[in-house]
DNA sequence: GGATTTCTTGGCACGGTATGCCAAAGATCG
DNA sequence: CGATCTTTGGCATACCGTGCCAAGAAATCC
């Protein structure tokens, strides 16, 4: 993946599409200053070149029943890649788990679950998390109230 | 803000326009078997509602040059209001911040933050982390690998 | 059980949009 | 300064979004 090179217009066009991806292409090309023609052709590019990865409509937790966020800190036994593989591949198949990061600090690993309530939470975790290939020691840390979430990527230093 | 009544169709208009927020309307309306009217019109319904939220292109943080994400646990000298307040609205006024919660256990709040590199880190928590209103003790994570970013949110359970 | 009401669907028409192509303008480099 | 290469802008066509109305299905009520 060679990195491509990005001038003002292309960090508008990101910076509007990471705003709305829904944003046409005529509306995307007034605001960035171009032609809807060679606007059109950046986006496909910056498609192709992989720096936009896709779109997605972002839905809202509390509206789908989606109460409860947790972040949890896994220790997994050391030295052992297949081991650490393992778990990898069992988590990713997790729907519950929206995120999960191999991290330096106190835990091996960092995910971000999401779940219904509470209950959903106890049965994921004593039926599911616990039993992970590998686990020695699980810390939920339970999101209290969401500061920001999502936000977009910084550009600026480009 | 009253919880909307979603059916199977409706589930399967979130998960096809979560997988891909730039579906066409005759696209999406194929997929989850309807015809292209009636499909829209759930759409504009799910998203006056607040269930779909917005829509956003996904970038790629490597190919931006942003090669560094940490996760950053803070601790705050009380959860009196006033500071927290504070705290969360510095916090939201910065652009490496892509993510803040409040969160139970060691930390106080846990930050997402995403740099182009370490020294782009340092300047951050020393310059501004560390100065932020309140502030009693930082706990740097760095991700070492991303096993899941910003996967879907489950919606088997509706 | 049947009729009425209410909600949802599907088709149609029109205005707007995406997209490929070609010529023109601009930038780059020797 | 001139030639080459890149990027832009405009145009034409096919597709899509969107509002409207009638037909169908589902729920309700008597």
């Amino acid at each position: 993946m060679p990195k491509m090179v990005l001038d003002a217009i292309d960090r508008r066009i990101l910076a509007a599409l990471q705003r709305d991806g829904r944003l046409t292409n005529v509306q995307l090309a007034e605001e960035v200053g171009l032609s809807p023609s060679p606007c059109l052709r950046r986006v496909r590019l910056l498609e192709e070149a992989g720096v936009i990865g896709g779109y997605r409509a972002t839905l809202d937790r509390a509206e789908l029943g989606l109460g409860l966020t947790v972040f949890v800190g896994v220790k997994v036994v050391r030295h052992d890649e297949s081991g650490a593989a393992a778990f990898r591949g069992a988590v990713r198949l997790l729907p519950s788990v929206v995120a999960c990061h191999l991290v330096s600090g106190e835990s091996d690993f960092l995910l971000q679950v999401v779940v219904p309530d509470l209950a959903a939470y106890e049965r994921l975790l004593l039926d599911t998390l616990m039993r992970l290939p590998g686990v020695s020691d699980i810390r939920s840390n339970f999101a209290i109230q969401t500061v920001k979430a999502e936000g977009p990527l910084p550009l600026d230093h480009l």
